[in-house]
RNA sequence: GGGCGCGUAGCUCAGCGGUAGAGCACUGCCUUCACACGGCAGGGGUCACAGGUUCAAACCCUGUCGCGCCCA
């Protein structure tokens, strides 16, 4: 009923075609509701993704962030949770409003938002986003993530918004919201204000200048000197200088606290106070003040009480000179940088440059405008984060939630118990605007609507702030906004909190910590998720970040086109082991498209033997040991697959799950039971193992499921006719009861002789089309009946033309032991002897010399009395194994004389 | 300066108290009727170094060296 394939035939294609196949399964998925089947009764699970931007394209980090999330919510949804991954994008303020401006000023027309207009610009952004908004949201399809996009959100939409203003009106009636004046790092590009996070400190090579501030009214210093030095790396902000600041306990300086220097070029006088910000063994010991333009000094202009209103800015908003007190009209209008040259060229000029050093400085720059951040004096809106963090990081200390990995949780703790006021206003367009208006007299009413403002202001003309708010202050709502807070939808009752949060570590400040805070907050003081899952960066096979600039980048969608979707997402899989970062090899993803042919292949020979996918969830009953292994096998895949999802041991579970298709099932079952299959072959048995491999096929296809979609979804209806999707089918049974430790023990052993026969074979160089006969020595009942169950296997798997139990005859032969039994495969006439002795000696003697070193441990006096009762016993019962194994070894080589 | 982490086979990485593992690469053999994007077999490691704890250490502790990242 829901078979996706169109092709006429469910014959398995010779070759495996991801595109083609990728392609039609999606559009299947998609369009027939497969990401959110209706499960009302069942345990919901919840992911909300971190929305990427609306102007992003998906790089590898956003297909190692989505492929693990997919991952997680594919196994939930197997299990037969309600699983819902949130997915949505963010509308990036600053970002988007780059690129818009960009394109205006690129286009013919060549415009600038400033002469469009408020309205027609935003109305340019929305058309963009209706065009181009939509790029990463069809490259996450690629990928295979198979999100709830029914219900996508976008940061900007209506009722989002809505949640974003009532937080905004709600922090502010209950005064964890308000308006300040303080530093705040300034984009003179931009124009606005950025976080801290945003700036990008680099160093880069300037100069140290050592000004001359001469002493005001005739003082001096203890040392005589009519003058002190200060030195800086900004000369240009001596123009806003308001004090020169020295350490009380320097003897130097004690004497002139409390006076003043003229400040030169300005003709201004300013204090000289004492503050422990100034490092006796820096420089001079003196520092200048400019509590306007530089956070230290901010803190330094406080303590010596100086109001924030009051600090000089001597900056516009684009960083050039502004009229100010005592700053010379010649100077204003120009560029800082200009202003440096100039000052530098003044002071010298009036003798006042003592001298100039070469000097690595710490520079920051806007992350996104690449110009250097201007601390700037403004009133912007600042969020109590103090106030909000105390809960969220009590969440984290309380267990409420938990990184993993755990020592991630250091790394928010240390940045929560440090947090400065939060600005959250930018000087942008495109975003969420303020919901506050002024009135003339500078008074504000903060309000859902311009109609409640107007109410509470009463009958006076009021203007909207024309300010948005930081990205982060919105998607810091996405785990709840995104669920129709603050509508009680009940969709919000079932998904929040969500279960796991997935997302590289650089994000925590960002957002993680975001989410935790207004989460708590607003939602009744429970955090938005259980698990934070913190994976490392995507880097380039030598270890290098990827980077535009280096040319290093690789990109997803080629990888995709190459090798597959399933092949990529295995890689990424298989190397996320718990937040190191990944260098990716591309050799590792060849090397993954490979075990996704593999299996393909292997579902071709079963199709072929004509094999179809099982109708039940139970094992067929069985009674052939390989059948009864392979089910026990399966059994223990899934518990162990089970384990590693619980753990989010991503590489635990693709490694897994590899092992097992391939090492196991095709390398072992598959040959094992090709005898079976054969003509001539017991019926029973054989219709029998039909169902066995159709069953245990359909079981590896469930498990590798969340790690490669397409392949299995393909091969599962190849397969067979089925009532529904791979993509909600039901995790395999995992009872215990179904793993058979005799059949184990059976196929273990007969693993062990085939490969013991092999590797004799081949160390004698006997040739590989050779059918030896073999004859058994020291076989006990138990053994004699396994080689006489597992004949077949063995001639087929080991190259035995006859079993014997008989003596072998006389001659050269080779000899292999394997537990208590010996296996002599006639050589005479063929046989290098020489060679023969030397493998059974080297086997011999590994066997001895761990036999040795094992009694060496038993007789040792602390080990029996201290060990753990397992450990001895372990001990013994290998001492017995191999001292046994050599014994055996030292006859056969006596045998062969 | 503070914090986190890493140094295990040629490469990329698991393992984190009981005899060293995987993938890739490498060597030999094999056109065996699912697969050469394959099969079979094999070589390769004083687990950075030095001390210590322990019956037992790649794994725990201390220090040294080397390499990252974050914050100031």
């Amino acid at each position: 009923m829901t078979n996706p394939d169109t092709t006429s035939a469910n014959i398995i294609d010779k070759t495996f075609d991801p595109a083609e196949i990728e392609a039609r399964l999606y559009r299947h998925w998609e369009s027939t509701g497969a990401f959110r089947p209706a499960r009302p009764d069942a345990k919901p699970f919840t992911i909300v993704i971190p929305p990427p931007n609306v102007t992003g394209s998906l790089h590898i980090g956003h297909a190692l962030d989505n492929t693990l999330q997919d991952v997680l919510i594919r196994y939930h949804r197997l299990k037969g949770e309600d699983a819902l991954w949130v997915v949505g994008t963010d509308h990036a303020g600053i970002a988007t409003q780059m690129v818009v401006e960009r394109q205006l000023a690129e286009s013919t027309q060549a415009v600038t938002r400033q002469e469009m207009g408020r309205a027609a610009f935003l109305r340019t952004v929305w058309d963009w986003k209706e065009v181009s908004g939509g790029t990463i949201t069809r490259q996450l399809r690629r990928l295979g993530a198979s999100c709830d996009w029914s219900n996508e959100r976008f940061t900007m939409d209506a009722g989002f918004s809505a949640a974003v203003t009532k937080v905004f009106v709600r922090l502010y009636n209950e005064k964890l919201l308000y308006r300040d004046k303080r530093l705040v790092n300034w984009d003179p590009k931009f124009k606005t204000a950025i976080s801290d996070l945003e700036v990008e400190t680099r160093e880069v090579q300037g100069h140290f200048w050592h000004f001359r501030y001469p002493l005001a009214d005739g003082v001096k210093l203890a040392d005589g000197r009519d003058h002190i030095v200060v030195a800086t790396t900004r000369p240009e902000t001596m123009l806003g200088d308001m004090a020169v600041a020295v350490n009380a306990a320097d003897a130097r300086y004690a004497s002139v606290i409390g006076k003043f220097v003229e400040l030169p070029i300005t003709d201004r006088r300013i204090p000289i106070i004492a503050d422990d910000h100034a490092d006796p063994e820096l420089g001079s010991g003196a520092v200048k003040i400019t509590p306007g333009h530089d956070f230290n000094d901010f803190e330094v202009g406080k303590r010596a009480g100086i109001a924030a209103a009051d600090m000089l800015n001597i900056f516009d908003a684009e960083a050039r000179v502004a009229a100010c007190d005592g700053v010379p009209a010649r100077l204003v209008g120009i560029d800082r940088f200009e202003a440096r040259k100039t000052i530098v060229a003044e002071m010298e000029a009036l003798g006042l440059l003592d001298r100039v050093e070469d000097k690595i400085v710490q520079m920051p720059y806007g992350d996104r405008s690449g110009v250097v951040i201007e601390p700037w004096l403004t009133d912007q809106w600042y969020v109590d984060a103090a106030t909000l963090a105390a809960p969220a990081i009590a969440a984290v200390r309380e267990g409420k939630t938990k990184f993993v990995p755990a020592n991630w949780d250091k790394t928010y703790f240390n940045w929560m118990e440090n947090i400065q006021p939060w600005c959250v206003s930018r000087q942008l367009w495109w975003g969420h605007q303020i919901p506050a208006w002024y009135a003339d007299d500078g008074r504000v009413f903060v309000a859902e609507t311009e109609a409640e403002a107007q109410a509470q202001a009463g009958n006076i003309v009021l203007r909207r702030d024309e300010d948005v708010l930081d990205t982060w202050f919105s998607s810091a709502l996405w785990p709840f906004g995104t669920l129709g807070w603050p509508e009680q939808t009940p969709q919000l009752a079932r998904h929040y909190p969500g279960d796991v949060l997935v997302t590289g570590f650089d994000i925590i400040f960002f957002w993680v910590a975001r989410m935790m805070m207004q989460g708590i907050h607003f939602m009744d003081d429970v955090p938005p998720f259980a698990t934070v899952y913190c994976h490392g960066l995507v880097r380039d096979a030598k270890g290098i970040k990827m980077s535009k600039s280096r040319g290093n980048v690789v990109d997803p969608l080629i990888l995709i086109d190459k090798y597959g979707a399933d092949a990529l997402r295995f890689t990424l899989t298989a190397m996320e082991s718990q937040g190191r970062d990944i260098k990716l090899d591309e050799k590792r993803i060849e090397g993954y498209r490979n075990f996704a042919t593999k299996l393909w292949n292997a579902a071709r020979f079963a199709q072929s033997n004509g094999i179809v996918g099982s109708t039940s969830a139970m094992p067929p009953a069985a009674t052939a040991p390989v059948n009864r292994w392979i089910i026990g096998e399966v059994v223990e895949t899934a518990r162990a697959l089970d384990a590693a999802m619980t753990a989010f041991r991503f590489d635990d579970y693709a490694s897994t799950i590899y092992q097992f298709a391939w090492s196991r099932f095709c390398d072992w079952y598959l040959e094992l039971t090709k005898p079976l299959l054969a003509e001539g072959a017991d019926a029973g048995i054989a219709a029998e193992t039909r169902a066995v491999t159709g069953w245990a096929l359909d079981q590896i296809l469930v498990l590798l499921h969340p790690v490669m979609p397409f392949l299995t979804e393909e091969l599962w209806h190849k397969l067979g006719s089925r009532d529904h999707d791979l993509i909600v089918a039901a995790w395999p049974v995992t009872d215990a009861r179904l793993v058979d430790a005799d059949t184990a023990a059976e196929i273990d052993w007969l693993i062990r002789l085939v490969s013991e026969i092999r590797g004799g074979r081949a160390e004698l160089n006997v040739s590989p089309a050779a059918k030896l006969p073999l004859h058994v020595r020291d076989a006990d009942a138990a053994t004699q009946a396994r080689i006489r169950r597992q004949t077949p296997a063995l001639e087929r798997l080991a190259r035995i033309a006859a079993i014997s139990f008989e003596a072998a005859p006389a001659g050269g032969a080779a000899q292999i032991v394997v537990d208590a039994a010996t296996y002599t495969l006639p050589l005479e006439g063929v046989i290098d002897l020489a060679a023969e002795r030397a493998r059974l000696e080297k086997a011999a003697s590994a066997a001895e010399k761990e036999a040795a070193a094992l009694s060496g441990r038993l007789a040792s006096p602390g080990f029996t009395e201290k060990a753990k009762p397992e450990a001895v016993e372990k001990a013994r019962e290998d001492l017995a194994a191999r001292s046994s194994e050599a014994t055996r070894l030292r006859a056969a080589l006596a045998r062969l004389g």
